[in-house]
DNA sequence: TGTACATCAGTGAACGCGCGTTCACTGATGTAC
DNA sequence: TGTACATCAGTGAACGCGCGTTCACTGATGTAC
């Protein structure tokens, strides 16, 4: 049988473990300083005070090591959404969807670079292995769940937006279809594809300097320039305190 | 006086700008193969058959000819979505926001790192000097054209949309405010930057991967996907058919 | 508890690469008289 | 129209940099008997 070994780590277990560790944590700072394409594994081994080739007993490749990177972000960013999103009376579902905003615009203003490792231009020929998907999608299951929530506490939200989608979008639906309950009809399906859309969007356009002279600098107005946004298009999706 | 002086041009300034012209085409075409980051003077000269000094003569610098780029990349963004714009007729507004929704897309999925290099992650350590600013603003001039015209055209939708927003959003609009025709209500122009805001999200989600495993890969669905989107975001405007 | 062998972390040197930018130069093109 | 000088495109060599990755190695840690 396989696993049922918690036997005494040795030294060398811990010791590499921690090591592992501290290459992440100081790969993330450097992402956090020069950007992605800034990161490379020999200023990390330089930094750990190892010689570059060390590393390589540790990550496979600098790919790897972005990858883990990757993982990293996802998890710390689906870990705020969630602890914000768990802290909102279950019943107050606007307050839930702004706080799930909140959350995800506070953590990609106080890590810009890993935000823009995650959602911005892809890194060029790398392609994200298929195990950070569960981590990627963290945000997206919160809001999974808002939605079904916000199905079963109002009866008559189903019903509002019951008319059918048009054929070819009801089918470029089908591969989300399986993550939310059946009760939500198609075109709540897609307005919570928006939400989720437009959450992203926004904390990118805001990001990246694309709100440069249209919308004010100043912190404040920025942030209710943001709650302002982010409770319309909880409007759209029928998730609003005035039903 | 300047600028009077149509003067025969020389074979000097005809060869000039002739280089000059191909160092930007070929740049772009790089851009478009190797994505922002893998972009190089030494690259773009080699193809040219100069050495890499000559470039120099041309280009003060790497980042100078990103500068190119980018003004290039906003100007032909701006034409596709002006001219797509301008073929539907004026009082038909919701086409009018399809068609610059479209082009925008359809812009955006032929020249993907052009695209990225406008829309994605800052390059780190560059920024954008302000004379790309008019090119930046082309598409959003035209949707804030649209913006007034339905007003214009309909004397209801600013009513439907006179309630007040609160202070500091108002604030936050001021710098945008001389851009929009003053009958246009604060919370109608709010709602103009969510949807140019989602316009760009909604692509940049797309084109960087967002979307794998939730809306179908297919073409065709993934169009009718963006349809369904640009058509809601329109009614969020208040631009819509049936009023 | 002790020895013999296997595992594995870390070293140091090297390979081969490409980059941006500077500089003194040659030779062709343009301009003033 | 012809000559003398100024402008400027393009050359070729060089500087100094950092990168990812491989490889044969040493020496410490772990394991089996």
């Amino acid at each position: 049988m396989d696993g049922e070994r918690p036997r005494a780590r040795t030294a060398r277990e811990r010791a590499r473990a921690e090591i592992m560790g501290e290459i992440v944590a100081t790969a993330r700072r450097h992402l956090a300083t020069e950007g992605a394409a800034g990161l490379s594994l020999r200023a990390v081994a330089r930094e750990l005070g190892m010689v570059s080739s060390a590393v390589y007993r540790y990550v496979a490749s600098r790919d790897d090591l972005l990858t883990l990177l990757i993982l990293d972000g996802y998890n710390a960013l689906g870990e705020v959404a969630e602890r914000a999103e768990a802290a909102v009376p279950r019943a107050d579902l606007v307050g839930r969807w702004l706080a799930v905003c909140h959350a995800v615009r506070d953590w990609a203003l106080a890590h810009p670079h890993e935000y823009a490792l995650l959602f911005g231009t892809p890194v060029p020929g790398y392609a994200a292995p298929p195990d950070t998907v569960p981590a990627a999608t963290r945000v997206t299951a919160v809001l999974a769940t808002l939605l079904t929530d916000a199905v079963a506490a109002d009866p008559a939200l189903a019903r509002r937006f019951a008319d059918e989608v048009p054929g070819p979008v009801a089918r470029s639906l089908l591969p989300v279809r399986p993550f939310v309950a059946h009760q939500v009809p198609d075109e709540l399906v897609l307005r919570g594809l928006m939400a989720w859309t437009y959450l992203f969007g926004a904390v990118s356009f805001e990001l990246f300097g694309h709100r440069h002279g249209v919308v004010d600098d100043d912190p404040v107005l920025r942030a209710a320039f943001f709650t302002a946004e982010a409770t319309r298009i909880g409007d759209m999706t029928g998730v609003t305190g005035r039903s």
